[in-house]
DNA sequence: CGGACCCTCCCATCCATTGAGAGGGTGTTT
DNA sequence: AAACACCCTCTCAATGGATGGGAGGGTCCG
């Protein structure tokens, strides 16, 4: 029963099981890869040999799959993180070292959140954030700021959405959320204390280029108390020096 | 005059394309990218398009093509160099703000060092190793330190080959690299004055993991001056931690 | 305004891809 | 030790998605 069931490309199939790898489970069976890519277990079984055989799927000791070195080497290439990231390190331990705890950088990627880099300290608190990992905008600081100076667009079809709400401090209405873009914008930092958990306090300044444009979010992770609005000054010479740097 | 040509599958053609992008060029033509890949221009630019629609790559203002964003965030799922990443991480910062300059990690992949991680000064002197970029091992501290205590295969295999020279000072014959293996041995540390460039002095130490096998080399580069065996006991310090980490 | 590049789409051809099933593992339960 | 429940890879005939020369249409430069 050949070429049946299928209608499309052997490609996107190899990119729904190259997708089928998560932060969380960054090991499967090929059994488990067929079954997340919603494919028969022999195709899947021989498209994961294929990868494997060009680098982009490794193997474990066992029969377990994972993403591959070759995958890493050849994303990491990859100009749009590279050039931002390459700017902003010697300003994010800078801004480590200095407050301590997180210190991380992110940038919008479709309606969410991603984070470029991370550098954390190992007596932290708590943070849900991972290098790669998505959050949706209304729950961060640094998604507030990157909403606040984002696009109209965005701020439409993120206010449009039910909001997730993850402790009792989330900004889960609408109008709140207006009002803390509104906000964000005046001050020219979001501070959102116990917004994603409710022992850390979350701050974020807006990082711009050349241009003026903002580009990313600059964010420390720091304890939930009085103290925590003594990194903004920090926050935002940091995200300065970036500009400056990306010309 | 249909599928005369190929005799590949059109992944391994797909994969070929992802290929042609690298550090020095990160953003190729759709004809550039056909004559990198050898495949016919019209090829080329169908599977070209294709990989943009799935985010493997991305095109920027103009029409040129890049490594895609989500590219990057399926590759940072990559657990072998995320675990071991993680754990350097922390201590990579505090071996940078004390010794300056450069501070690296590498680990062997093929026959060659790849550079996992870096943190560089402003104002440090020359580096040629990039993050993702690969040197061959007898040039660099990091290479010598990872074929000091790596398979000997890998030894002979490197031993074998024409050392390729950088400066008046790089290792060139196989009898004064395997004297410099020794010496790394005895000595536990790498240290290249000049050797990759005349400027800087690598010096490398061995990461090991909870079974005492070295997964990854652990280096500073700082100027070409007496100064910079001072480093040593900060890197097998650092070193330590990192193996600690690795559990 | 000619020349030298770019790039995408078209479409008749046909071979690489497909997936059920066989065959053979390993590990756990009865 | 047998039964079970998983795993995984290979085979093979049928076929529809991939193929690539060329057409058509861009942009840039002197």
């Amino acid at each position: 029963m050949p070429r049946t069931a299928t209608g499309e490309s052997s490609l996107a199939r190899a990119v729904r099981i190259l997708e089928s790898f998560t932060l969380d489970e960054p090991e499967l069976t090929v059994s488990e890869v067929a079954r997340r890519a919603g494919l028969p277990l022999a195709t899947a079984s021989r498209i994961v040999g294929q990868l494997v055989e060009y680098g982009l799927l490794g193997r474990g000791p066992g029969r377990e799959v994972r993403v591959g070195f070759r995958m890493w080497e050849l994303a990491s290439r990859a100009a749009p993180t590279r050039s931002l990231r390459n700017a902003a390190m010697p300003y994010l331990e800078d801004l480590h070292a200095v407050v301590g705890h997180h210190a991380q950088l992110a940038v919008l990627q479709g309606d969410e959140v991603v984070f470029l880099e991370r550098l954390s300290a190992r007596d932290a608190v708590v943070n849900y954030s991972e290098i790669a990992g998505r959050l949706p905008p209304h729950i961060s600081s640094s998604g507030v700021v990157l909403m606040a100076y984002g696009p109209a667009e965005l701020q439409e079809r993120v206010l449009a959405r039910p909001l997730e709400s993850w402790t009792a401090e989330t900004i889960t209405t609408p109008d709140r959320l207006r009002a803390t873009l509104d906000q964000v914008r005046r001050r020219g930092y979001a501070l959102l204390a116990g917004h994603v958990h409710r022992d850390a306090t979350g701050i974020a300044v807006p990082v711009r280029n050349g241009l003026g444009e903002v580009v990313a979010a600059l964010s420390v992770i720091v304890p939930n108390d009085a103290r925590a609005v003594s990194a903004v000054p920090a926050l935002l010479a940091a995200a300065r020096g970036i500009g400056r740097s990306l010309r």
